[in-house]
DNA sequence: CTAGGGTTAG
């Protein structure tokens, strides 16, 4: 390295500087401090590069505390570069604690946080010791890397060192212990440790949450004496990750009350419990709230916000969103091409996909799955195909698992059930439940029974704790006129314990969330809800609307005495939502499976009718019913 | 120069 050839001895003022002399002449102070405060305002490498090359020319090099600042811009900024803070520090010859501490933490941000172990390593062979910033950085490198073992024995050190009172380094501890799923470690020390704070209790509650054990984490939530800002995202976040996102609901509006300001963090958890509930109203309130309060939407926020907006029925309020974000990436792109998809509009998503190709944004493996399941719902084949295939040759990416997936569905809706079965078994990677289930729901929809027979056995063994896979097969052999062998799978299913997952609709009105099942009469109006439907069906008569016994209703076979079509969750959140808005509302319902047949054809005559927009949200995706007709043109 | 919280898909 360069520092080699300076003429060190010369360059040190002590020793080439007469008495009288002021040392800075040779370090002038304003050099130095100008040198100093460059590097404060530097913006990139480019000029970075400068400053070090300046640095030689006045021996500053050899200064501890600007090559100190110029290691730690090169290790740690956004625009720095870790080779060459790794050249830089190679160069010096007295390396100190904050040195080696700069590399150390360079490392455990970068993708090799096994590097910082090893530097750790030197520094303690080279005698340098560790200090109170050292350990936070290391253990840091430790989550990224799981390393439990080496967690252990850097615990070791830091109670021997003493620095085992010290908040930051057991802060540390505890998270890399919840963070590698060693949650005893973690509340052993937890226990341990007299002057816990705000920090540790987050840390053991997001520990618990993460392990799949909220009550824990939700008792810890509520012993802990002070909770801020990132206790309250801890927990919601956790109960939107369970799928407990109503519960999430709720503590956002008691943590309103208990007077803590939702940040931009907090609320991008809850537009994506608004996402999973529909709870569009939810959703707008806080949209409305960033903007009151002036915050930023970073490209995080808006894909949320995107997300938000496409789940919850509205897609026009989502492309605003994403004509309004000027640098959102490809999660941006991604997010409004997957929300155009579960709205049947394949079109604007493909050329939204061709746009951004065009925009020089790369797609990733994310993007494909969504631009492929915008041509599965709105039955592009060709462009399907032909998307799927430049993967490969465009992109140098192989499809993944779930690709495939996509382009079984593809051509299955599609009716090309041979091409489907085909493509599932040249596949180079083995079929998984999700392929299967494609491929099923296929035979489903294009009545192939005997392809459906096959593939339904198959997926009792692949995925026997699905209950709507033993209800297809079951279905299947009804249809056939297989009673025996139906009843046979009705009773596998009932002997392994699998539940079917109850059919069930929700509308949310003035932020509170209103659920119905199937023959449900738990809600306060079920008089007024039951009356309001049969008046309904009566209009409907008129227009020639008579229940079919169709294929769906056979879901229910098993109470199909208790719970007649008529009874279905979705007619029963339709009806409810008649009662309870203005007449020309919108209404809006999530389901939470796929939606009967007979209730979409009910409610495309509804639409009619009444003069009525329903947005019904499916399991996979959406249905708008206008003037008696959907927009998924009855292909889903 | 340090610790804890967010999103897009399935």
């Amino acid at each position: 390295m360069a520092l080699s050839h300076l003429p060190s001895a010369s360059w040190s003022p002590q020793v080439c500087t007469p008495v009288s002399i002021p040392a800075n002449q040779f370090f002038p102070m304003d050099q130095k401090s100008r040198t100093l405060s460059l590097l404060e305002t530097c913006s990139g490498m480019e000029e970075l590069k400068q400053i070090h090359a300046q640095m030689f020319k006045t021996g500053l090099v050899l200064d501890a505390i600007p090559i100190s600042r110029l290691l730690s811009f090169c290790a740690s900024s956004a625009s720095g570069d870790l080779s060459y803070a790794h050249l830089v520090f190679q160069g010096i010859q007295q390396r100190n604690t904050f040195m080696w501490n700069a590399m150390i933490r360079g490392y455990s941000n970068s993708n090799d946080p096994e590097e910082a172990l090893l530097l750790y390593h030197h520094m303690l062979h080279s005698s340098v010791p560790p200090n109170d910033y050292t350990f936070p950085f290391l253990l840091k490198a430790c989550a990224a890397l799981s390393a439990l073992k080496e967690t252990e024995q850097i615990h070791t050190q830091i109670l021997k060192t003493g620095y085992g009172f010290q908040a930051h380094a057991t802060n540390s501890l505890l998270h890399v212990y919840t963070k590698s799923g060693s949650l005893t470690s973690a509340h052993r020390l937890f226990n341990s440790v007299t002057q816990r704070d705000t920090v540790s209790w987050n840390s053991m509650i997001d520990g618990y949450a993460k392990s799949g054990n909220m009550e824990t984490a939700r008792e810890l939530f509520n012993q802990m004496p002070a909770k801020n800002v990132i206790s309250w995202t801890t927990i919601i976040s956790a109960c939107v990750g369970a799928g407990l996102s109503k519960e999430a609901l709720h503590f956002f509006h008691q943590m309103q009350s208990a007077g803590v300001e939702p940040d931009h963090v907090v609320l991008a958890s809850m537009l994506s419990a608004c996402a999973h509930l529909g709870a569009l109203d939810q959703g707008r309130w806080i949209h409305a709230y960033i903007d009151n309060k002036g915050m930023q939407i970073d490209p995080v926020l808006g894909c949320t916000l995107m997300d938000m907006y496409a789940k919850c029925g509205d897609v026009e309020e989502a492309l605003s969103v994403f004509r309004n974000i000027k640098k959102g990436g490809v999660p941006a792109w991604t997010a409004i091409i997957t929300g155009l998809a579960i709205h049947g509009r394949g079109r604007e998503a493909i050329d939204l996909f061709v746009e951004m190709e065009r925009t020089g944004i790369k797609p990733n493996v994310i993007t494909f799955t969504g631009v492929l399941t915008a041509c599965s719902y709105a039955g592009l084949v060709d462009e399907g195909i032909l998307i799927f295939n430049s993967m490969e040759r465009v992109y140098n990416e192989s499809p993944s698992i779930e690709h495939y997936g996509c382009m079984v569905d593809l051509l299955g809706r599609a009716g090309l059930l041979k091409e489907a079965e085909e493509l599932v078994m040249t596949m180079p990677m083995k079929p998984n439940a999700a392929v299967w289930g494609a491929l099923l729901n296929a035979c489903c929809i294009h009545r192939n029974f005997e392809l459906g027979k096959r593939i339904g056995e198959i997926l009792l063994e692949v995925d026997p704790s699905h209950g709507g896979r033993y209800i297809h097969l079951a279905n299947i052999f009804t249809m056939t006129g297989e009673w025996d062998l139906a009843v046979k799978v009705r009773r596998l299913m009932k002997d392994r314990g699998v539940m079917k997952l109850p059919g069930c609709s929700s509308i949310c009105l003035n932020g509170v969330v209103h659920e119905f099942l199937a023959g449900d009469r738990s809600h306060p109006l079920t008089e007024e809800i039951y009356l309001m439907w049969d008046r309904i069906v009566e209009s409907l008569g008129q227009e020639g609307y008579y229940v079919t016994a169709t294929r769906d209703s056979l879901l229910d076979l098993e109470e199909e005495k208790e719970t007649a079509i008529h009874q279905h969750s979705e007619k029963l959140a339709i009806a409810f939502g008649f009662i309870s808005t203005e007449p020309g509302t919108v209404i809006r319902v999530t389901k939470n499976l796929r939606v009967c047949e007979d209730c979409h054809t009910a409610a495309k005559l509804i639409s009619k009718v009444y003069s009525r927009e329903i947005v019904m949200r499916d399991r996979t995706r959406f249905h708008l019913f206008k003037d008696g007709n959907c927009s998924c043109k009855d292909y889903w």
